[in-house]
DNA sequence: CAATTCGTATACGCTTCCGTATGCGGTGAA
DNA sequence: TTCACCGCATACGGAAGCGTATACGAATTG
């Protein structure tokens, strides 16, 4: 024993990257050996080494996926510090405008829908995410009825984007989706800071 | 020349039905020639009397989608007549509530992110989708800015709802979309007619 | 009944992909 | 220097799947 590590060329990391990459571009279906052994410049001979089948290695995807869309987004949050506020907007950022984590997160909701268990992995994320959410919205908005309606509006809204393909006109897609999250959020239309109460006297 | 049709076990029709069914199952990828005809109990033999080739197949479901998420549905909604707000309603029910409709048009969106065909296709249907939520949402709100904007809240809240796996703790899906739509329509709490006007005054 | 005609079945070659087996070559250890 | 080890290349068998060619069979026509 005690043999020295020998150069990987191709460690298993890498692996997972190009199968993120091609779930990202091309969705699950496109995540083939053949091919992304291709993409890295090798043969598939390496690949058995790392994961006992085409499955595994989805299944070790997935857990990067898991683990950088919670852990390490929350981790880099607190190590930013920030009040709250600042702290879920951030968050919000480093999930829905990466060029790495949204393409991914699209695809794996699109995947989601006919394989349980990655349905199951995005409930476990998308709980943490609404948790997020419903702090925010829930320091501007006392009623707990609401604040589920608005968090799960606000959610919507960053996810759907991306699926409706409509035009608006003369308005930029980035004006209507600042005006909807006025609305969500309460923001009066000019200032950039805090609404006020939300919720309706009854 | 007057020869009479022959007996076709699988018409054209068929072969297009089955294809789209597998797009709503399984996406693109699993619309094979040969699963479609397994599934319909004959062979491949026929197939390539109607259609030159797999993507012609491909090419003839989004006509039919696009044909009958459009053209059929406002021909049905003008048959039965109504008041304005309840066609639009219903035309929104016919679409997002159809369980055949419904997985086609999520199915149909992941595609469009991939297929720049495909995305002309659905700009053009979520466009006049779109046009129907405007003249829904301004016969109660009068800003022009604010009809679109909770236009957009409103399809993305229809669309993105399929796409997110959040729980509510104790309250269902249907309750927070409900609530969500109250705010999005500005409805009273408790009302299930139209609100007030929604835009706040400068 | 024979001929025609069309839809379908069958069979084929080709490509892509999976998973396995095996050989090669470089690296560190003895 | 020699050898053991390990990552990777190469080669293989098998399964799908596409598109083509051809044979069969039933219904229509003469």
């Amino acid at each position: 024993m005690g043999h020295i590590k020998f150069e990987t060329r191709t460690p298993r990391d890498r692996w997972i990257e190009a199968g993120l990459e091609a779930l990202a571009v091309g969705g699950p279906d496109t995540v083939r050996v053949e091919a992304l052994a291709k993409r890295l410049g090798v043969t598939k001979g390496g690949f058995y080494g790392f994961f006992t089948d085409r499955e595994a290695l989805l299944t070790a995807m997935l857990d990067t996926w898991e683990r950088e869309s919670t852990d390490e987004v929350a981790e880099r949050i607190e190590r930013r510090g920030g009040d709250p506020k600042t702290r879920i907007t951030r968050a919000g950022v480093m999930t829905f405008s990466s060029d790495r984590l949204l393409p991914i997160d699209l695809a794996i909701r699109d995947w989601a829908r006919r394989d349980q268990v990655v349905a199951d992995r995005l409930r476990r994320v998308d709980n943490r995410r609404m948790g997020l959410l419903r702090q925010m919205i829930g320091t501007f908005c006392d009623d707990p009825e609401e604040v589920e309606a608005r968090s799960v509006l606000a959610f919507c809204l960053l996810i759907g984007e991306h699926f409706l393909a409509a035009d608006h006109g003369d308005r930029t897609r980035s004006q209507v989706l600042r005006k909807a999250g006025d609305i969500i959020l309460d923001r009066r239309p000019g200032d950039g800071a805090d609404g006020r109460q939300p919720s309706r006297p009854s």
